[in-house]
DNA sequence: ATTATATATGAACAATCGTTCATATATAAC
DNA sequence: GTTATATATGAACGATTGTTCATATATAAT
């Protein structure tokens, strides 16, 4: 048995490729998936997130801890809602906001081990 | 108690924002842990991980499963590679692609349940 | 009512990103 | 050597993204 499906045209594998083709998931659930992890994939919603690990907070306190605007972290705060990564409750003036589920600390610890490791692999 | 750090700065509990300040890892790292996940944050890639998982593979079986050109594909595994995300072994005319450590499936592993998850809760 | 505070939002901008096209390199076969 | 195949790379392009500025909404206090 073959390890590679090749490169000329005449000596392809049809049924490997077509396996591999059927076996893929819908294209709209990449799109899905790849929109989940670009809310991962800048460091001020990173910082957002990490805080939120530990408590719920409103808008003004993320903007004091990290030195940002209001309208900044608003925008960023948006984002992240509108995505179902974090949910909020108003109290009054304040709106507080928090994960919406478990499982974004998950993929954020997963990828945080990664490059804790790779630190450690590069010495 | 108070559960909030509020927002008129004349009622702010600094010691708490100054806590929240000084536990945090270093911008540099959020930025790396970014960069991660910005891997993952393309469909295209994706796709290719996917792949990856099941076997090695060269640029024109991707192509070809893809349905894709050789250069956009040649592209995202030079990205991939340069994030030390994929490793490749030439033989011969051909180089095969294949994933480089097992934290990028438990990533990837970790973001799927989060999207299917969500689908239910849609319901 | 008015004023102040907390947050949200729209528009504009520079910066980054993914793809395409054209070209270059590297191995294999002749 | 030449030719063909597999892959890589540089430049250019349009699309997307994150931030900023200005403005709007919503609640609370007066």
């Amino acid at each position: 048995m073959k390890k590679t499906l090749c490169c000329d045209v005449v000596e392809v594998h049809p049924q490997v490729v077509t396996k591999l083709k059927e076996t893929m998931p819908a294209h709209v659930q990449y799109q899905t998936l790849s929109e989940l992890f670009k809310m991962f994939a800048d460091p001020t919603r990173l910082k957002i997130l990490s805080l939120l690990f530990q408590r719920e907070l409103c808008v003004c306190d993320i903007a004091e801890i990290l030195s940002m605007t209001h309208s900044a972290v608003s925008h960023q705060l948006s984002v992240l809602r509108q995505n179902r990564i974090i949910k909020y409750r108003r109290e009054g003036k304040n709106i507080f906001y928090s994960l919406d589920d478990e499982h974004i600390q998950m993929i954020y610890n997963a990828g945080m081990e990664h490059i804790i490791e790779s630190l450690h692999a590069d010495r």
